[in-house]
DNA sequence: CCATGTGAAAACTTTCACAGCG
DNA sequence: CGCTGTGAAAGTTTTCACATGG
């Protein structure tokens, strides 16, 4: 029987918004803001109150009728389906290019209890010293590292062809979930999830929506142009 | 009545795979590939074949029945969809920190034509420098910058709340798209496209899907463990 | 014969609309 | 009375299955 319940079936999308509902919280709470409708923060992230109701109530009741979501209760509610308690996730980074160091500096995910504990890189003399105090190990000792430590993320950010054989690495010191940030598809063996974000695919997307709006702009000029009287 | 194709209806999915395609059809043209069907593109991007050929067909009929698509054409056709002939898009980034500078450090988006021409930054010992050839200047320089060097594409890559008013500076300048690295919601006032990209939420979801992929696994063996006769 | 391109079905996601509770 | 939570409808995306053409 288990505890699978049929309702729980959660959209890709509903995961994406539950992240940026989470950030949302987080400000209002510092704002001193202590309840919400689902209106208020559908207006925040530009999304319909429908929707908002529809993702928190696929995990749960965290609402009341009339009066809206306790702000404290929900960002602990949807802290807990992201983090399961207050887990801490330990990270480690491979390739400490420019992208790697700008990763490792940000703080921005600290907060959600992500944390930075080993570097690797081939440069050898970066191996040895500590980035934004992280230590930095060769790549050859990847493997030890992780599994020693066991590191649960595994983020990517070295160049591009060697990206497959660094994820098999991390599959083989039994990472738990792989981010890449390498221009590459990393074909997941096993049950590991691996998250792909590619900064210049990121360009030509809104490059192509750019030339929509402008083309879908421009025919709406050219429509009131051609008929000078409203239908 | 117009030339609006009815058949014309492009899904969001289909401009984020086109750009994959396009970064694989690159890579089999340095190979050497002259040929290959939507079965083989389709196994390099771990996607069905069926859908290659839908997104594929939605802008044209680029294949030949039995031999597939050629590697050549098809390339200049899908750098068609994202850059109409060979245009060249002049791009600015606004935060020179870790990450902005990473991103002006990025070459990967050379080939499709971007370019940064400008980056801007509060920090008075960066403004009058250059970071990557490409010269920084203050941020009350920005509208008149954008303005005058025609920039169409803006990065935000600020630490936060000063986001929006970098947005707005940007479209008052008469940028034709934004691509946001803040972790800030940043509504599009006109028909600009806003493209937002948050590292932080990466990982949030990665977690997320570490837990239930654990989770399945789990439930998996508990199964197989209860029951030790198959059905 | 092989692989594309595409109707039609299935699956999934969003929106509508409202019952029901505080 | 206001706002949540949710059936049902509408809309969107993927998959199936096959006619069609090189």
């Amino acid at each position: 029987m288990s505890t699978t319940d049929k309702t729980t079936v959660i959209a890709k999308a509903t995961i994406a918004r539950m992240g940026m509902y989470l950030r949302c919280l987080l400000s209002l709470q510092q704002q001193g803001v202590k309840t919400l409708s689902s209106r208020e923060l559908a207006e925040m992230m530009s999304v319909t109150s429908e929707q908002v109701r529809r993702d928190l109530a696929s995990f749960g009741r965290f609402g009341k009728r009339g009066s809206g979501y306790d702000v404290d209760r929900l960002r602990l509610e949807v802290e807990a389906i992201f983090g399961k308690g207050s887990r801490r996730w330990k990270c480690c980074i491979v390739g400490v290019g420019s992208l790697g160091t700008a990763l490792l500096a940000s703080r921005n995910i600290h907060k959600w209890g992500f944390r930075y504990v080993a570097a690797f890189d081939n440069d050898p003399a970066k191996v040895g010293t500590r980035i934004e105090r992280v230590p930095v190990y060769a790549i050859e000792d990847l493997k030890a590292v992780v599994r020693k430590e066991q590191i649960a993320i595994g983020v990517i950010a070295v160049p591009g062809p060697s990206a497959r054989a660094i994820a098999r690495s991390l599959h083989e010191a039994g990472i738990r979930g792989i981010l890449n940030f390498a221009p590459q598809v990393i074909r997941e063996p096993e049950k590991t999830p691996v998250l792909a974000v590619d900064l210049s695919q990121e360009f030509l997307k809104l490059s192509f929506y750019i030339q929509r709006a402008e083309e879908k702009a421009e025919r709406e000029e050219d429509e009131i142009n051609a008929s000078s009287h409203v239908e």
